[in-house]
DNA sequence: CCAAAAGTGTTGCCGGTACACCCATGG
DNA sequence: CCATGGGTGTACCGGCAACACTTTTGG
């Protein structure tokens, strides 16, 4: 009864929600798109095996990663259950190991592309989730820089929920309700106005 | 590597949240008391297994029962990994196999017994998960019989929420929102005015 | 006639949403 | 001087919380 850990592993990359998908190097499903996981090691934490799985890939520590759901006969893998971690990463820290063997590589969400062992249904119940928290805790910390426009994190809300928000509302909640606070200082920007940078007032998951 | 499954059987009785608990008829941790859980058969399902445990201890199935959290290193059990369920069921319905080995009985959540496993946390941890539940579902759905006094229905709120709720408010939000109807039909009660029964418009889970 | 629970409306507040214009900058 | 994105305030609406009295019944 082997059990083994799945991470989905969520950035925002050109305005698009992206999952980091590996090109499996072995049987079985040689050579298509899964998630990062693997069997529990002897004596490890899940907790543990989600942290290590998601630095592998990245090279990120110290961002949002959350226990989703434990999904039993996906596919035909070895695991008689997955337990799956969802993560949330600035694509500016993740150093991707792409001349690896597997490949690690973003990919859209929509469309999501097939993939082995009914991962798209582990992919599509973390989007779920993630929309979710989006709209009542403080998670997108784990998904911007330390200092950020916030015309940038409108737009990694927008890439996420699917749908366009307004300017003024969205500013007067992140700033009225403390997510996030000015720094003093601006970022100049091409041939525009300089923004003023923003920093989130806390760096660690919070319920509003 | 062992997946056990264990489930969070909650009721209310006399105004109380109370949950299902087994006396350990075995080593390790034998006479003290438990969650109804137990190691997942080959070829079982996860849900399945749950589904199992909580008919096997109160003779009730088609009720509300989710996947709540896989815990890891529960105590010194045999399994390594622990995916706990939670159920809601209606006292009424229920038929304990009290003069089973194992004893099952209710128990107060406030406070909750000594038990083995840490069981508390499981137990704390659904606890959470109902109180938020009740806000936006209408899983309270599974914890009353067919029909059913609004009077009824809004002590099982208070007693899982731990604090008492304004009549007309409640009433107004639980008819206004469909969660419930009226059925035209009355129940006399002893020494006072016969009062409205009610019915759930659906008794499958639903966000509100 | 008394105790106990059933039933019923109104008001105020707050949060969420809709909506449009001016300004600074670089080319 | 023009194109581009940055930045700001107000008005309406709906949901939620606070609040008290009358009625029916059985004993």
């Amino acid at each position: 009864m082997a059990v083994a850990v799945v991470v989905v592993i969520f950035t925002v990359r050109q305005d698009r929600l992206n999952v980091l998908l590996i090109e499996r190097a072995a049987e079985p499903c040689k050579g298509e798109w899964a998630l990062p996981g693997g069997l529990l090691l002897p004596g490890e934490t899940l907790d543990a095996a989600a942290r290590r799985k998601l630095e592998d890939e990245t090279g990120v520590s110290d961002v949002f990663l959350e226990q989703l759901y434990t999904f039993d006969r996906l596919g035909e893998g070895k695991a008689e259950v997955v337990v799956s971690y969802f993560a949330l990463v600035d694509i500016g820290r993740t150093r991707l190991r792409s001349e690896s063997e597997w490949r690690p590589a973003w990919h859209p969400v929509h469309p999501t592309p097939p993939t082995a062992f009914e991962n798209d249904r582990v992919i599509a119940y973390a989007e779920e989730r993630l929309r979710n928290k989006l709209e009542y805790t403080n998670v997108v910390y784990s998904l911007l820089p330390e200092r950020f426009t916030l015309t940038r994190m409108q737009q990694t809300y927008e890439a996420i929920l699917g749908e366009r928000l307004d300017k003024r509302n969205f500013r007067r909640r992140v700033v009225g309700l403390g997510i996030v606070r000015p720094t003093g200082r601006f970022e100049k920007q091409g041939a525009h106005r300089p923004a003023m940078l923003y920093e989130f007032t806390s760096r660690k998951p919070m319920i509003l």
